[in-house]
DNA sequence: GCCGTTTTCGGCCCGACTGTTTTCAGTCG
């Protein structure tokens, strides 16, 4: 048992209860559950099964024994009763858009719908449409959501739309009815993946700006559009939602739509404690009201609640508000604060781009200094280098930056952490290079154990300076491989070993969810592109979102340093750093 | 089912949009 599979249980029995036509609370109190069983900082299944989870907001007397149950003995009786009264198939049906419980319901009592393949079949015997409640347009729009589910994926990392955001922000403020333009949602609060886009506009013509929206050239259906809202699909499937308000409801409308829902909730309420109804539209006094702030930025909205304001990246309910509440929020990282990266590849591996090309293209980025960390010689399929070879790199490393003057370039190496969690290289090659990244690239599938035992022996090296990609994870790919966090980040620490955040688009990794945790035990960070090309570089704004995501500052932060901040540094011996 | 500075019962966010209705239910965020 784990957090994942419990979360999941509830959440499924959040769905078969609303198909049941339960208690709408009820059902919210189960997905609620799921929320805070995902993310509790603590060891949620070690609690569970040691009935040590009296006093969790949110968590009741019943979620507690179903919980309970569930970490002891890997079952849930509740659970398997109410599942065994529909196929399995049925949840697929809350994917197609436009159908919620009420409407499954019904054409699972009425036709014996349980599953997709059944559902295409109804529609197209024309059976859906003389449904009571549904109707020949319903039956189309059904076709038309499974059709886009086939052909679409449902989500998106964040790295990978990013121009298409731009480009849509773009046209938005070049519109001549539009005053302020802003992006919200979970794409504004650097989710790592998001399911769907919001936008959000100041506008007099609410409806005009709402029907231009939906003739955008990236606009492949329209959902919906009224007089403040358009609702469409993009044509490579994401949905995208778009918010027109006035100028004076812009800030407001800004704070609701950014969300996390679970941060608004707790916000909503401290409002209310102060004598305020807070709603996308404005801040309204209830009868405890004294007089009506003035609100020209969200800024204001968190000023007038008595809060510091909260990044958006930090608004996950985790801790937030109290710090802001107490003037102890973070003053987070920022890309300027960048002066190098460390983790590159070059054509000497598997990068696209030349050694020279790539310390061009840090130039031009206007960094001071550029680490490369080729891959090592178990990585066979990448190109890895022998010992020779890499030598033979830092030689040229060497004449490169002398030929530069003025430019630092660190020799590395990304070496590969073998499965008993010795290095690629040994010690004597090691101590000649300026640091070095350990990352596993092989035998992924250990138990969580054994992995972690395997990289926690590889940070003990003293010539690791910093330790890849922890879960080796691409996101929406491949799933991590399953290790100890909590152990990796107090190792860590033990060792003087530095994290990486990874921040090529499909990795993100280490997760956001950890760097506090990591940055309160006094773990470094250092931001790494992990490049394989010029463009590569260009990640590192993607990974200070994640950075500020998980409260770091520039000062937990290696590559935020200058050029003699860091010699210094990978010149102590690990211990004393 | 959860929660409590309206505290053990009675609330729990609510507004926009659509389609099928003829005044509203369902979905979504």
């Amino acid at each position: 048992m784990n957090r994942e599979k419990m979360a999941e249980v509830l959440e499924k029995i959040a769905l078969l209860l609303e198909l049941k036509g339960e208690n709408p609370f009820k059902v919210r109190a189960y997905r609620q559950g799921a929320e805070v069983v995902m993310s509790l900082e603590e060891d949620i299944v070690g609690l569970a099964k040691a009935d040590q989870l009296k006093g969790i907001k949110g968590i009741g007397e019943a979620l507690r024994d179903k919980l309970g149950e569930l970490a002891k003995t890997g079952r849930l009786e509740f659970y398997e009763n109410l599942i065994a009264e529909f196929p399995d198939t049925i949840f697929d049906l809350f994917d197609v858009q436009g159908l919620g419980p009420k409407k499954i319901k019904a054409l699972y009592e009425a036709l014996g719908v349980d599953s997709l393949e059944k559902l295409k079949r109804a529609c197209e015997a024309d059976e859906v449409a003389k449904l009571a409640g549904f109707g020949a347009k319903t039956q189309v729009k059904i076709l038309e959501a499974i059709a886009a589910n086939e052909k679409f994926a449902d989500r998106f990392t964040l790295g990978e739309i990013k121009p298409m955001v731009e480009n849509i922000l773009d046209t938005l403020r070049q519109h001549p009815e539009v005053s302020r333009v802003s992006v919200a949602g979970s794409y504004r609060r650097a989710k790592e993946t998001v399911g769907d886009l919001d936008f959000l506009v100041a506008t007099r013509q609410g409806a005009r700006v709402c029907e231009d929206f939906t003739t955008l050239p990236e606009v492949d259906a329209v959902i919906a559009c009224g007089d403040t809202k358009a609702s469409v699909r993009l044509k490579n499937g994401i949905h995208c939602d778009l918010r027109a308000v006035t100028s004076a409801e812009f800030p407001f409308a800004l704070q609701y739509f950014s969300g996390s829902k679970e941060h608004n909730v707790a916000i909503r309420s401290l409002a209310l404690k102060k004598g305020w109804s807070l709603n996308e539209y404005g801040l309204n006094p209830t009868d405890r009201a004294t007089a009506r702030p003035e609100v020209n930025e969200e800024e204001d909205i968190y000023s007038a609640l008595g809060l510091q304001f909260i990044e958006p990246e930090l608004r996950e309910n985790r801790g937030e508000i109290e710090a802001a509440m107490e003037n102890a929020l973070p003053r987070l990282v920022e890309l300027m604060n960048l002066r190098g990266t460390f983790h590159n590849h070059t054509t000497a591996s598997d990068g696209r781009d030349t050694l020279e090309g790539m310390v061009e293209e840090a130039m031009e980025l206007g960094l001071q200094y550029l680490g490369i960390s080729d891959h090592s010689k178990s990585s066979v399929y990448a190109n890895g280098l022998d010992e020779e070879r890499l030598l033979q790199q830092v030689k040229a490393i060497r004449e490169l930056e002398e030929k530069l003057g003025g430019f630092r370039i660190f020799a590395g190496s990304e070496v590969d952490i073998l499965k008993d969690g010795s290095l690629d290289f040994g010690d004597e090659i090691l101590a000649k290079l300026d640091y070095c990244v350990a990352s596993v690239h092989s035998i992924f599938n250990l138990d969580e154990a054994t992995m972690t035992e395997r990289i926690c022996r590889a940070m003990e090296n003293e010539h690791v300076t910093m330790l890849g990609h922890v879960t080796g994870r691409l996101l929406l790919k491949r799933d991590a491989y399953v290790v100890d966090h909590a152990r990796i980040i107090d190792c860590a620490a033990a060792t003087g070993t530095i994290i990486e955040l990874n921040c090529s688009p499909m990795r993100l990794d280490m997760d956001w969810r950890w760097w506090k945790r990591a940055r309160d035990k006094g773990v470094l960070c250092s931001i790494n592109p992990d490049a394989h090309s010029r463009g590569g570089l260009h990640h590192l704004g993607l990974g200070v979102r994640v950075a500020r995501k998980g409260w770091l500052r520039r000062e937990d932060v290696l590559n935020t340093r200058s050029v003699q901040e860091v010699e210094e540094f990978l010149k102590t011996p690990k211990g004393a750093r």
